[in-house]
DNA sequence: CACACATATTCGTTATTGCTAATATGATGA
DNA sequence: TCATCATATTAGCAATAACGAATATGTGTG
């Protein structure tokens, strides 16, 4: 029962190891954007947030609708949302700890 | 209402994002482990295996307790147990389009 | 205290990832 | 078809992250 492949979820999860990226992903949990929105939305170059896109789509997390001249971007499903839900409640819990790798000092 | 800092959740997300954490946040997932037990499990070096565990440490992620020469790491929470269970459950309906990043080609 | 074992830390090198700039593709409409 | 706008792709350089080797710290035991 749920044994995904190492390798898949691997994969799956490098979706979430930047900050852009999880940027857009925030951007678009509610409801869709054009990567025209989503450039703006984040704030980094088009050619930058294309990549991310891109790599966010390798990963199974967005899924790419094209309507005319835009292409609209959203989450694959209902499931990653309540992930990326479950990620703040997650962190409501351990914000203070969270200084992450290297120094945990203060 | 739930709203953590985009940083905090930058750090904390960076945890996922090695193939060698995964594999340890695995191995622990349903029980404490010792360092050398972890070792074994993952099979990677004593220093590369500690370097993980102070990531995922930092990241809020893990805890380790001392008993006697052994330190005992498990996941910090309940929580956190929750959400790699449902990284596999999302990962059931998406395993297929996940090619990840460059080339999604075959 | 000295030794053995478990784990952590540092440092320098290598590997991976991200970024920018330039260019390419693809769709729309005059 | 040509011009324009939206997005994607490529290439080369810059920034980060990971790794192994060596060393340090800490804990129990004779």
């Amino acid at each position: 029962m749920i044994t995904s492949d190492l390798e898949v979820k691997v994969k799956f999860l490098h979706g979430f190891s930047h900050r852009t990226r999880i940027q857009i992903l925030e951007a678009i949990k509610h409801n869709e954007k054009t990567v025209s929105e989503i450039i703006q939305t984040v704030n980094a170059s088009q050619s930058n947030i294309s990549q991310h896109l891109a790599c966010l789509k390798g990963c199974g997390m967005v899924v790419g609708r094209q309507e005319g001249k835009y292409i609209y971007y959203s989450l694959r499903n209902q499931k990653v949302r309540d992930l990326l839900t479950m990620f703040d409640e997650v962190l409501e819990e351990v914000e203070e700890e969270v200084a992450c790798c290297k120094k945990e000092v203060e």
